[in-house]
This record gives structure tokens, sequence and C-alpha cells, in this order.
DNA sequence: ATTTAGTTTAACGACTTTGTTAAACAACTT
DNA sequence: AAGTTGTTTAACAAAGTCGTTAAACTAAAT
């Protein structure tokens, strides 16, 4: 958004790290400045309070995807064709902050004001989205499914497997990381796949 | 488990409230207190400290998921039948109560001596699961995708609309709760036609 | 009528957290 | 040489949190 100062961005740097982890409650500004290696006054410095730092945080981990979402909830290209470029993005963003996904869940299952704030801010237009997705012919492309079962697919597919990374990693990959790894890369191909068959059989029947 | 008097219920049930909505740091012994209507010594009476009480609050909660997943992954029966009463069980399991997938992943991603710990006391063993599906033909019945990917197909589907619903209800579902319950609900059909289809696809390639 | 278990009230100490302030220091600019 | 900016140190008040204790109360059980 605006330059920022190397102190600046370690104090981001650890703020995103200890809230993504451990919450907003469970991280003391303190924590923040030790990860830092700063002065927990500068945090002041920077940053009014914990409040405005946290909010930082979340802005910056909203922006990491909700744009994607945007961008197909709104496009002027089809769905379909959609998908693919935009499981690799997401995919490719999570792998690098797996803790994204439970982190903003939580904040906004827990602080209920914050959707409707955020749909007003990006622009979102649940009408406008349902609207081009039947307009571009996507509920005569899914067979008659409810246009929305196919976003959630979409997204459970795409997200929940970095949701539940502890448990995917230690119950299904026994703990080895590179495996985890390579199995969530090969889903940028098997997801499109699933996606084109349950949308093509759903309409061949 | 044990036998629970009627205001250790009620203890019970402000906490896990609490905890669900807000986590373990962001929620104090008085807020659990006043929620449940009493005093908060009477907390520290029952369960002697918070730590404790959030344990048994998190174990209730793994309790109710985990069986259905060890279940599953030990089970004799074929992977392909198991999947519609599970589903279904999930499903059913998480109407009522949809802040459970968020909270359990939030501590198990911020604490992570807990996986190994669980895995222990659930007696759950990846390598007889995996062994397990292979000898009952499910690779070849998934036409050699990876067994756990179908896993996480599955789990992704069922649990992650559950996770988001603060996002899917505000967004695909206009706010409207009864629409979200609805769909949620159809999801129990969906989701095991989508498995079907997504192996008997594979196979006949 | 007395015991007992559950509960409340009040209070305490020890500790943590947040935000603030004042003073001093370092380093770089002008 | 003086000024500016970023930074540290030290200290503080206000508020909150947790666990504990002692004393008193209630109501049901013996």
């Amino acid at each position: 958004m605006v330059l920022q100062t190397e102190t600046e961005q370690k104090i981001i740097v650890s703020a995103e790290k200890l809230f993504y982890q451990n919450g907003k409650a469970g991280t003391s500004m303190q924590d923040i400045a030790d990860d830092a290696g700063i002065n927990r006054t500068l945090l002041n410095y920077y940053f009014r309070s914990k409040d405005q730092l946290f909010e930082a945080v979340f802005r910056k981990a909203m922006g990491r995807f909700v744009p994607n979402l945007v961008a197909m909830l709104h496009s002027d290209i089809s769905f379909e064709e959609y998908i693919p470029a935009m499981v690799e993005t997401v995919i490719d963003t999570m792998i690098e902050n797996p803790q994204i996904p439970i982190f903003v869940l939580q904040e906004l299952s827990s602080n209920r004001k914050r959707m409707p704030q955020i749909i007003k801010e990006m622009g979102i237009d649940p009408a406008i989205a349902l609207k081009k997705m039947e307009e571009e012919g996507v509920s005569k492309v899914t067979g008659g499914m409810d246009p929305r079962q196919i976003i959630l697919n979409l997204l459970s597919l795409s997200v929940f497997p970095f949701a539940a990374k502890p448990v995917a990693l230690d119950i299904l990959y026994n703990g080895d990381n590179e495996a985890y790894l390579e199995a969530m890369k090969e889903r940028k191909k098997i997801i499109p796949q699933l996606m084109k068959q349950l949308m093509s059989q759903n309409r061949s029947r």
C-alpha cells in the first residue's frame, strides 16, 4: 500500500507469523517485538495500537486471496475457463502461507461484523455474481446443479487441504512435508480435472 | 464419559460456546462464568484450571468426528460403501456445530504437539489405513489416483463449507441461514454422487 | 438437628498486558 | 554544528487475568 521502512516490514513479518499461528488474543505485543528483534515501544510508534497492527495483518491476509474470488465471481470470461488458472494461483499462495485459511476464517467467525464490512469494501455483489453465472450458461453446464454448490466444491477442494495441514501431514503423509507439498502441487492438476468431469458428467445425464 | 452435575454441564456448554467462538486465549474464565450464570470460583471448583477446562472442551470436540475418520480409515468394509453414511454423519454433526472445524484445526495448528499425541491416543495407524485401502482394491477403483487424494477430496467437500460458513452464508446465500442449511443438507446427496462419479470416471478411462 | 455438598461473596497476591511518557542515544541531513 | 529521525531504556498507571482462600449461606440428606 504505502512505502514501508525496513523496521515496519520486520514488524509486519513477525506479526503475521505470530498472529497466524496463535491468533490475536494469543499474541502479545512483546512477543512480536521480541520476534522482530526490536523494542516494544517501536510497535506503538509505527502502529498506534495492537488493534491497528492486527488490522494491517488481517487486511494483508485477505488481500492475498479475496481478489481471486472476486475476480472469478465478477469476471466476464466463463467459469469453466477460469478454474485452472485460479486453482493454480490459490494453491501457490496457500503453499507459501498454509496458515492463512484458518487465520482468516477464525477471525471472520469470531468477529461477525467483519463479513458485511468486507463485502462492502471489496465491492462484492452476490446477486451480480450469480446472475452472471447463469447468463454465461453455467447453470446449464452444471446440469442444473446450483452454481453455488459448484463454487463451494471448488473452494473446498482448493483450500481445505491447507487448513487441515497438520492433520493431513501427520496422518496421511506421516509427517513428510516434502510428500505433502508434492501432493498439494499435484492438486493443481487434479482439481480442474475433477471440476471438468463433474460438470460434463452432470451435463450429459 | 462420567456423570455430570447440572452445573458441570452448564459450564461445559458455555465453555464450548466461547472457546469455539473466541479461542482459548480469547476467552476468560469470567466470560465463561458469566455466560453460565454462575460464580467464577465454581469453575475452579469443578475444573481445577483453565487449562483443564479447555482440555475437556477440546477432547469433546475431537470426539465428535475423529471416530468417524478413524472408523473409515481402519474399517473392513469398502471405502466406496462407507462414504454415504459417513458423509451423512459428518454433515449432521457439523450442522449442529459449524464452528468445530475451525476450532479444532486452529488448536492443532497452533499447538503442534497435539497431533502426535492424538494419533497415539486414538490408535490411528496411517500405514494400516493405506494398506487396507489398497488391499481392498481402492487404488484400482480410483484408477491410480493416490488414495490420500481421495480422502482429502472427501473431507474437503464435507468439512470446508462449514469452516467457511461466515463467508458462504454472506456471499453465496445472502445471509439467509435457512438457505445455507438447506444447501448443506443437499450436500449429503451431492458429495457421495461426486465421489462415485469421480471414482468410476477415473476407473473407466 | 446436624451434617454435607454445592454455591456465593469478598478479597488477595502474583502476574501479564497495553498504552504512554520522558529521557537519552545514534546516525544520518542539512 | 544543529536538527531530524529512528531507536532504546526505564518507568508508570490502569486494567485484566488466574488461581486460591476463608467465611458465610442454601438446601437437601441423614
